[in-house]
DNA sequence: AGAATATTTCGATTATAATAGAATTATGGA
DNA sequence: TCCATAATTCTATTATAATCGAAATATTCT
């Protein structure tokens, strides 16, 4: 992963709201969830939710696919083991590569 | 990790320079570097520097030790697994468990 | 085509974070 | 005690992000 990629899907992280939103949809897998029914469960506003979801999904955390008139959003958990493994990347390796 | 550690975590990683310090230190291991070493190092001043390190330590993501005149920082790997469990936390529970 | 549903984009307002020079605090040595 | 070194806090400026009502876009059904 590259460093820019990296800032921009913590950034999209560092909201309690995505936050919270990237972590059911981690949970529900790769069946996901639409906007509409996000929107409701958290209850927050249409254009609030829309507004998150375009961030998770330009971070590349998250999928969008359209299924008829909903937008379907998921988790992608390629990108979540990059930015994992970008963050403990070469861990202690300046120190013997003991941790 | 409480969700609102969580969230100053990331808000601590999401800053291009940051995320660069924490890095840096992951590879260093415990022997850490000092805050004037360190500004040094990526040619930031050093209020600049004392903020960002101020910030790395409120999340927990970074520890602080005084050492004769410096103060040595260095990464704090349980508060980091920490937080990287609770972003995989029950992946794909809704699902099946399976990812 | 027209109505209903699902979602996004626009735009204005409000809130939060980054930057760095200057002043301040803390430690150790002469 | 006085000076040098190391780091932080203060303060003002500048830049970026969150919120959500209203309008616009996209899809499906009759």
């Amino acid at each position: 992963m590259k460093k820019s990629n990296a800032v921009k899907s913590l950034t999209a992280l560092a909201q309690e709201s995505r936050l919270d939103i990237f972590r059911l949809l981690v949970r529900k897998g790769k069946t996901g969830m639409a906007a509409g029914e996000l929107s409701d469960y958290f209850g927050l506003p249409k254009a609030t939710m829309s507004f998150h979801l375009k961030e998770l999904t330009n971070a590349g955390l998250i999928t969008a696919k359209r299924e008829s008139r909903s937008i379907i959003y998921a988790a992608n958990y390629d990108n979540m083991n990059a930015l994992i493994n970008f963050l403990v990347e070469n861990c202690c390796s300046d120190n013997g590569g003991k941790c």
